[in-house]
DNA sequence: ACCTGAACACCGTTCAAGT
DNA sequence: ACCTGAACACCGTTCAAGT
């Protein structure tokens, strides 16, 4: 029994994880946690505050893997275009396959604590995702018309915005998007249509 | 007690509309709601099959409204463009005055039942949002490179990422951006640089 | 038709008590 | 320290019964 090797708080976790895939976030309930790990239904409480602490420790950890996968795209021999698109890519799967888990970080308005380490893993994601636009930027690629974050914010609120919309069962209302990875796709075209080579090529002929 | 005059079926939506905005989807009980009104806290049984149903019915009279505005917005002598930012102010307004509520139409998986009166209302805001586009894509202020569905779906799911991350309290990771209404600003930035006129001149400039 | 009270099977959370 | 059983105040939902 592998699983016995583990803490009750990390156990409690993993079920709660476990729960959160395959029935959504209303399937999180201590008591089917518990019993999961099979311990008595209040035991949660000797390791986490109340649900939404145990909820937050869920989503703490899914932070951390996905600014560790945006790290090591960094670390990859991509052009930076390619980095970004890489990135998002992970992200659009990360956010398809595990609708709930996905909502649970970026959506829920439960587990938000300010200042809290939560808080703070979150943006480190957003950091990480950050330098990938950066690299874009820098390269040409992508607009650099506005800082670093400003632009990572519009691209991150699109992508985010396609995917709770898929999620949260709208996308069937839009003809012209049919799943989440199209409309990256289509967001790219607008801002950075030809690696931005249009207008590029324009500034080149227009100078004197 | 003019109140009374309205049928118990419309009481109960205007009592869940006030709990709604005023502590959220969790506040809304069907107990509390029956007590706002004044009823036994079964009685919403008899006017809805479930609490999903009076959600339901609380969303489909926001969406009638939001197409109303769109559809007003459309008679009005504004430029094209103008258009499309002023019926996403209201948008933008909307959501950030009543973030449960917008909540509730495009995000709660609760809700959606595909084929009902629900839906039907929901596509017919987005019709009417597309209209605008649209018109600003015949009028060469937005992209005309896609077919409208593609670009107006691409556009609200940028909006609606903005609004849906500062009703989850995700707004402050972003540095960038610290109000969804900057966000849309942006947006505008990148898919309409100088109402496209960028994108124009510099055709002409390149052509023979 | 519309409403009511009682009841059922759940919740999160608390607490005194055990080892 | 960690776990347990009982209990409290809530839920959504159902149902037999009243007018």
């Amino acid at each position: 029994m592998p699983e016995q090797t583990l803490t009750t708080g990390k156990r409690l976790v993993e079920a709660a994880t476990a729960l959160l895939d395959s029935g959504g976030e209303a399937a999180v309930t201590l008591r089917a946690v518990a019993q999961a790990v099979g311990v008595s239904h209040n035991t949660p409480y000797r390791h986490f505050a109340d649900r939404a602490a145990l909820l937050a420790a869920v989503a703490e950890r899914d932070f951390t893997m996905l600014t560790d996968a945006f790290t090591a795209t960094e670390g990859t021999r991509l052009q930076p275009l390619a980095k970004v698109k890489d990135a998002l890519d992970a992200f659009v799967v990360y956010g398809e396959t595990y609708p709930a888990r996905y909502r649970l970080l970026f959506s829920d308005p439960g587990i938000a604590s300010p200042g809290g380490e939560l808080e703070a893993a979150a943006m480190r994601s957003f950091a990480a995702f950050a330098k990938l636009i950066e690299g874009a930027q820098a390269s040409g690629d992508l607009p650099a018309t506005m800082p670093t974050a400003t632009l990572t914010g519009v691209v991150f609120a699109t992508v985010h915005g396609l995917l709770d919309l898929q999620a949260g069962g709208r996308m069937r209302e839009e003809k012209g998007l049919s799943r989440a990875a199209a409309g990256v796709a289509v967001l790219f075209e607008l801002i950075a249509p030809r690696g931005d080579a249009a207008a590029q090529s324009c500034a080149t002929v227009s100078s004197p």
